[in-house]
Parts: structure tokens; C-alpha cells; sequence
DNA sequence: TCGCCTTACTTGTCTATACAAGTATAAATA
DNA sequence: TATTTATACTTGTATAGACAAGTAAGGCGA
């Protein structure tokens, strides 16, 4: 199965972003002017635009007129909230996953307060829990629903370190484009009492969301709980 | 003082999304083709195409190729994650505001742990309180901070059931482009119980956001309390 | 009837160009 | 010297057109 190449706006884009990721570029930096990126990578200013329209959407930079795109910090603390997903949020050599129930077929109704397609409720779902710890303490408890629609293979792969995702990008060409959550605060139940080491009445960051993807009607569902005591979610908008 | 007329892009955008809220059209309608808009409109493919792509960036469609722009449901429940601002949120007739501590100029170090520029130390910052009301039960417990930069009669307008954000685009020809955000659980201080009417250990939402605009340097803070027990925050990303 | 293919329509990508408008710098002027 | 003006940049807006690629529906043939 051929990968398609991706467009060059996006090439483009990562290229750049890379390059403010790992510093080349830093805050408060000016990026090479619209027409220098245009020369310098044979491309025209529509398309050099529109890489840069996804940096400023990302939060990476800034621009303004007859000045120029401005760098940005890049999004620091745990960037749950933005696309990019939980494990290319923190630096990875931190940050490690185990898996409390592994992929298994259940059947369900709805998904954390979603609706679901008649469809979807009859092939049932991928189901699975997982724990992220940052410094060997649990931070995310994190519990995954997935539609079970043209996805083999998938129960028995393994997920310890990986991000979910990259898995479903590589190997099911599914890219996540956009979605909606939901967010209260709690406190903690028995169960996460267990899992965070926490005791009755402390907080706890409950995230439900519905993650679209680049397929036509395909969504998956997770629903994050969050100890925010010690890091606190942080995102751009 | 002249108002610039807003581009044709913003103009489209503006038209397809009050058709969107007032019901026109409805969720899983699709819009018409990019080359209708283009006729209807008498625009070219590109100028409707960015139109568009704020509207997918808002959440209010999702396109498909080979298919067309598919009406999402309006961002519901309390879209304070969205740019939009807290009263555009939910219907008007609900949600009153009330001033706790009215505009008044103060000195600062720094703003719910962003850093501010020794400028704006120096000049010190409007600060205001509120408190918004769903159905007259206190939802959000809100800290505001304003740099005292060029707003002349700032702390004498009246902000009753009026958008912070409208007033500072009204009268400041200033609009919030985007900032970031830093989100918390927390359990309710004694202040926080005595405004929502909550108990000990009740979980609070906090919510701590850098504002930024489209004028150069000039950002404002704000940190909001929220109760999620009947009401979750929810937003588009 | 069923399945395949063509066709028309949709959005996606990209080029090439033009002018408007904001910013910063250097030159000209008072 | 201090101020204004010209200029050369920057990004913002918009047009016009071309081809690629995905979707849906109708028509054709087995």
C-alpha cells in the first residue's frame, strides 16, 4: 500500500515547525520573510501562506503586518488540549504508558455522553484503559473507545510507550482532524483514589472527548482523568 | 474615527455562520458548493475557500472531499474554550453578570503566573471582578487584569451584562486573536464556596488564560472559576 | 437484478499575479 | 538636531485559472 506524499504547504509547515521545536528558530525570532521561504523552497506565496496560517493556528507564531511572523514559545506544559496528542505533548523519555485493560470487543450504547451511530452500536468497540505517568507517577488515567470498523489486527497490537495516534496513522492511514470535549472538574472516585495514589475529595480534571478523523464518519472516544495537582493542562486557542 | 470595512472573506464567514445559529441551516445539511458561494457571492474560489476554512476552524463545518461542507451543530454547552467569549456562549437571556469589584487601576508583578513586560509593570492594570450567572446561580467567578495602556475611561464604563470583549472591540478597535490557557481542579478556597454556594472539598475549574490581540504587545489576562457540577465547559479543537 | 464504468460534481492543491496597507529605515528638509 | 518624507521592505486581500482526487449517481452490459 502506497503512501501518498503529503502536500508540499504541509511540508513546509513541518519543516518549520521543527525548527522552532528544536530551537534553530526561538522565541521572539523573526521567520524568514513570505517571499524568502517562497525562493527558497520553489514555492509560491499562497502556499507558503497557507503553512503558515497551520503555525499561527498551532500557536507558533504570530504575524503581523510589515513586520513579519513573529516565533512564539512553543506550547510548554502538557498540551493535552491541543491535536497533537498526550505522548508528543512532554518529552518522551518522561513520559511512559502501561496499559491497565488491554484491546478487547465490548458492545456499547453511547460513548462518555456521545452519541453513536445505530452502525457503530452493532460492530461494537475497541475498548481499552491506560495509565500515563510523568516521572514514574500516574497523571492521566485514560480509558479509549474506538468503533471496531475496518481495523485489523488491531486488539492485538501493543500500545506500551506508543502513542495511539501514530498507530492509527501508520497503519490505518486514520488522521485525526478535529473533535469536541468536554471538561468538569471532580473528585476523585474509589477507582482513581486507587490509580492516582490520591485521597477522598481531591480534585481531579475529568476530559470526555470525540475525536473526527480524515474518514468519513469515523470517531473515537476517550475519556481522560487528569491529577493536576502538580502539572496543569495548557493549550492555545 | 473611521471603521475599516471588514474584508469579503470575514464578510462570507460572518453571513454562513448567522445562518448556521439562527437554523437555516441545520446539522448535517451540506452548504452550498464552493462554486455556488463563488457565483452567489460574486467571489473567486479562494477568497470563499478562506471564508470556509475558519468556519471548519470554528467547528461549524466539516468538508469532505468529493462530498462538500457538512453543518456541524453549533458549539453547544459553555464554549468559554472557544474564542468567542464567555456571554456569546450560551443564549443571552440567561446568563446575567454581575460586578463584584469594580474597575480599578492597581500595581502587578505579574498576571496568574504569566510573566507581564516591565511596561506594563510600570504602568500598572485595570483590575475588575465578576461573577456570571446561569438562571441566577453563579457559574463563573471571574479575576480580570488589563494592562492601563491606552484605554482612556476604561474603569467608568459600565459592564453589566455586557462582553468585555465587545467593549474592547467597540470602543478599542482591540480583538482577542487568540493566548493560551492553563487549566486546573482544584477544591473550592473559602471565597470561592462563599460565591458559588458550595461546600468544603466542592471541585472547582480554574482556568488561568493570556488574551492576546491584534494589537501588537498588548495582552490582558483573566482567571476563571467555574462550577461544573451542571454545567461542563465544552469546546471545538 | 446485479455489478461495473462513465460522468458530473465536489473539495484539495498549486501557480502566477496584482494591489493594499502596515512597519522600519534612511534620506531630505526645516 | 529634530522632524518630515520617501523608500523598501513586510504581511493582507483578492483575482483567475489549472489540474488532481474523492464522491455519488445514472447508464450500460452481463
Amino acid at each position: 500500500m502506497t503512501v501518498k506524499e503529503a502536500p508540499s504547504y504541509r511540508k513546509l509547515y513541518e519543516k518549520l515547525r521543527k525548527l522552532m521545536e528544536d530551537g534553530t528558530y526561538e522565541r521572539g525570532d523573526l521567520l524568514p520573510s513570505e517571499n524568502e521561504l517562497c525562493a527558497a523552497h520553489h514555492l509560491t506565496r499562497p502556499t507558503v501562506r497557507k503553512a503558515l496560517d497551520m503555525l499561527v493556528n498551532d500557536g507558533f507564531i504570530l504575524r503581523h503586518q510589515g513586520k513579519g511572523s513573529i516565533v512564539q514559545g512553543q506550547p510548554k506544559g502538557i498540551g493535552i488540549l491541543s491535536l497533537t496528542g498526550t505522548t508528543s505533548a512532554i518529552s518522551q523519555d518522561i513520559l511512559t504508558t502501561s496499559i491497565i485493560v488491554k484491546p478487547m470487543i465490548i458492545s456499547w450504547e453511547q460513548a462518555f455522553g456521545f452519541e453513536i451511530s445505530e452502525r457503530e452500536k452493532s460492530m461494537g468497540c475497541i475498548y481499552l484503559e491506560r495509565v500515563r505517568l510523568i516521572n514514574d507517577r500516574p497523571v492521566f488515567y485514560e480509558i479509549t473507545m474506538i468503533p471496531n470498523l475496518n481495523l485489523p489486527r488491531f486488539t492485538s497490537r501493543t500500545f506500551e510507550n506508543r502513542s495511539l495516534f501514530e498507530i492509527l496513522r501508520k497503519h490505518y492511514q486514520v488522521e485525526v482532524k478535529g473533535g469536541e470535549q468536554k471538561i468538569q472538574a471532580i473528585t476523585a472516585d474509589e477507582r482513581i483514589q486507587k490509580h492516582f495514589g490520591v485521597k477522598k475529595n481531591h480534585p481531579i480534571l475529568r476530559v470526555d472527548r470525540k475525536l473526527e478523523t480524515n474518514r468519513l464518519g469515523f470517531s473515537f472516544f476517550s475519556q481522560i482523568y487528569c491529577n493536576t495537582r502538580d502539572y496543569s493542562l495548557t493549550g492555545r486557542f
